[in-house]
DNA sequence: TACATAGTGTTATATTATAACAATTTAAAT
DNA sequence: ATTTAAATTGTTATAATATAACACTATGTA
């Protein structure tokens, strides 16, 4: 219920890592980044990233293979995401906005059908890329 | 202008086989299917993807590394992309409505920034897998 | 013609992610 | 406290996705 539940040793390590970095990070540079705390290899890392971001503690920029710190407060989980993406500095803004994320949860399709989930990336570009 | 305009042989052959399969094809299948005609390397594939998408003539899913035709006439390019996603059965739509893509193309965030591009992808169960 | 642009073919390699197996830790339930 | 189940860890190997670099060919067009 709580975000500050429990992580695991490996997750807190790799969680701290994300959420004190400005930009999204990737598998490896993570990895790169904890191999002095004694994470060795690929598979710890991207246990404890499916893991975190099933939690929700973090998301994935998909089109990026990275990830960054949740800072939603309102997401407990991984289920409705907004980014913007800058394309020529590549940085990384979660959107929190009630009215986009109500548009979202609402939508239905052509058949009538809601979605339990959804995740959306914006790009283009940032106030200092302009 | 027109997405009717000459494909050369690879994206040819690429694009034709993408359009008739009923799913999203990842790369690596793709190249097993085409080698036949006489596409032998990775890098003719993805260099043929990267110009259908570009074109909008395919789009890519990024949460499943795959491509599908597009079938929305009236996106020259890929630049405002929706779809559903089975998380069962992996079936793939893509989304036209233009209220979604009026809503969208008009965001503005908190900023007061509008994008130039988007790609949402939804997550349910198809009516099928209901 | 000559020039620029796009496309092709090829080898090698980089990057991203998972399979399989064994051991250990943690939390909870008895 | 003890057993049990679930989660986590450690490890090696490998699968899947994607790009770099270089040489050559085709196409359009000035």
């Amino acid at each position: 219920m709580d975000k500050m539940q429990n992580l695991s040793k490996n997750q807190q390590i790799i969680f701290d890592l994300i959420d004190k970095s400005s930009e999204p990070m990737k598998a490896y540079s993570i990895l790169h980044n904890v191999q002095k705390k004694g994470i060795k290899a690929p598979l710890q890392v991207y246990r404890a990233l499916d893991k975190l971001v099933e939690i929700g503690k973090i998301h994935k920029i998909e089109s990026r293979n990275a990830f960054i710190a949740c800072h939603n407060s309102s997401c407990q989980v991984s289920k409705a995401t907004a980014f913007s993406i800058c394309e020529i500095c590549e940085k990384v803004t979660e959107i929190s906005s009630a009215s986009l994320s109500k548009y979202l949860t609402n939508f239905k399709d052509k058949d009538g059908m809601k979605y339990s989930k959804y995740n959306l990336e914006f790009f283009g570009l940032c106030k200092k890329c302009r």
